[in-house]
DNA sequence: GAGAATTCTTGACTCGTTCAAGAAAACAGG
DNA sequence: CCTGTTTTCTTGAACGAGTCAAGAATTCTC
C-alpha cells in the first residue's frame, strides 16, 4: 500500500480542480475494490452526507478520463471503478456471484499489447477478463446463493 | 466457414425449440458482425416484420446461454452479439468510433486461460479486448470532430 | 390431430445513467 | 483578503436499454 497518495496534487497535475467530492471519491476507490457506482455513492456519503449522485457520476467520469480511476464493466454487470496507478493488471470474474479479483498481467512484461494481427489499429491497452467460478461458488451447489457481492444481475448456474 | 450451418439441428441439440424467430436471429448474427440489439431487431424484421423486441431479447439470451451466440459489451457500449462457433477469438475496439474487429487468439494455443495467479478461481474463458484507434480514426485529427464520437453506432469490421 | 409445455406478443415498468438550469464552490488577479 | 470568472455541484426531470407479467400463439410429443 503506498502510504499516502497526494490526491490534491494528482488532481492539479491533471488540470482538475480540487473539490471535497472528488477527494472523497478517490478515497473510496482506494478503500473499496471494484465498487459499483451505487456503492461509491453510499461510501462517499459517509464522509459527505449531502453529495448528489450526479456529483459522484461526474467525478467518476472525470477521474476515469484523467486516468486516475479505471472503469470496468464485465458483461452483464453495471459499471465498476477502481483506483488505478498505471499498472496493467487484469480481472477474474465469477460467473455465478459476480465477484471480481485482481490478477497481475499474465506474462509479466508487455505481452498483452500484442495482438496477433492488429489490422491497422493503434493498440494502447489490452483488457483481459478471466471468466470462471470463484472458490466459494465452485464449491457450492448452484442453488445456494450466498450473496457476497452486490451484483444485481448474475443469475446463472 | 461452414457454408450452411444447420441451425434447427443446433437448436435441438441444445434442447431448444425451433422457432422462426430464433432462426432469424441466428441468420442475422451470421450476417452482421458484432451487431447491437437494436440492429438485430431491425435486421430480423426485414425477414419477420412483426417480431417483438422481447422475442429478440429472449432469443439472444437463450442463444447466448446455449453457447450458440456470444455477447460482448466493451466498456461504455451497449450489448453486442456475434455468432459463435466455439473458437476463441478476441476483439479490437476503437476508442473513438467504437468499431469492433476480430483478432485470433493472441498466441495460438491456449495461453489465454493462463492467469498468473488464478486465486482459486476455476477459469473457463479469457476475454481479451484490445483498446486503441482504428485506422481511420488514427488518421483523422482529433480536433476535427469528424464523425460519430459517442460510439453508439459504427458496426463494422 | 389433441394436449401439454414452451415461446411470443403486448404493454407497462425498472433502474442505471445522462441532461439541463441555476446555485455554490474553486482558482487567478489585484 | 476580496472580486470576478470559470468550473463544479445540486436539484430534479428525462432517457433508454433491458426486464417483468399475463395472455395468445406456436412447437413438440403422443
Amino acid at each position: 500500500m503506498p502510504p499516502a497518495p497526494d490526491f490534491p496534487q494528482m488532481l492539479r497535475e491533471s488540470g482538475l480542480r480540487v473539490t471535497r467530492q472528488r477527494l472523497a471519491v478517490l478515497d473510496v476507490l482506494v478503500e473499496l475494490a471494484h465498487a459499483d457506482t451505487d456503492s461509491v455513492i453510499t461510501a462517499v456519503r459517509r464522509e459527505l452526507p449531502d453529495v448528489s449522485h450526479q456529483a459522484v457520476y461526474d467525478s467518476l467520469r472525470i477521474l476515469t478520463d484523467a486516468g486516475l480511476a479505471r472503469r470496468i464493466q464485465p458483461n452483464g454487470s453495471v459499471a465498476r471503478y477502481e483506483a488505478r496507478v498505471g499498472d496493467n493488471h487484469h480481472h477474474l470474474v465469477c460467473r455465478a456471484c459476480g465477484a471480481i479479483a485482481d490478477v497481475d498481467c499474465a506474462v509479466g512484461h508487455v505481452p498483452c499489447l500484442t495482438a496477433s494481427d492488429a489490422q491497422g489499429y493503434a493498440v494502447d491497452e489490452a483488457e483481459v477478463i478471466f471468466w470462471g467460478l470463484c472458490p466459494s461458488c465452485a464449491a457450492a451447489p448452484p442453488t445456494t446463493s450466498h450473496a457476497n457481492q452486490t451484483s444485481t444481475t448474475a443469475v446463472h448456474a
